[in-house]
DNA sequence: TATGATTTGTGCGTATGTATT
DNA sequence: TAATACATACGCACAAATCAT
């Protein structure tokens, strides 16, 4: 079970989980992260909730989506 | 034509709807339940409706959906 | 072999209403 | 007041799996 903070808001602190599993290399480079669906269902969020959540991780990069297939682990931005 | 409750939701109202088809014989083990588009047509309600009820038939154990094929009446589970 | 129809899965957009913070 | 969150409901497009032709 989550253990949500009250101080930030629910999307982000399932953003921040995402992350964390992308950085300790749970989702590897192009494997799917969870899809809508999967995070309503994982985090007991509403659909509104997980697709804020996909759409912050891809507007930091960290992700990308393909219509009809789903949200992928994206390739590190070169520095 | 569906007499919609104002009471509960559409897709639970479609949802007991089905589970009495089965109950009645309807819907033999095994044999498909009717498709999202089938729901879609026959109820009148949004394909995002048509797969709440679905959904939650399996959630209850009642059905069982397979990619490409559709979703079927599971057995009775054992008690 | 391949083509199309059917069906489920997923993404994405939009809207309304309610409740909480 | 505003942002967040949930629930419901409408819709479209595309992908993958399956089956019949």
């Amino acid at each position: 079970m989550i253990e949500w903070r009250l101080n930030q808001p629910k999307w982000l602190q399932v953003a921040n989980i995402i992350k964390e599993r992308i950085a300790s290399g749970q989702y590897q480079v192009d494997a799917p992260v969870p899809s809508e669906h999967q995070i309503v269902q994982e985090f007991g969020v509403a659909r509104g909730t997980a697709r804020k959540v996909l759409e912050r991780l891809r507007e930091e990069g960290v992700t990308y989506s393909v219509r009809g297939l789903g949200s992928f682990v994206a390739a590190p931005a070169a520095e």
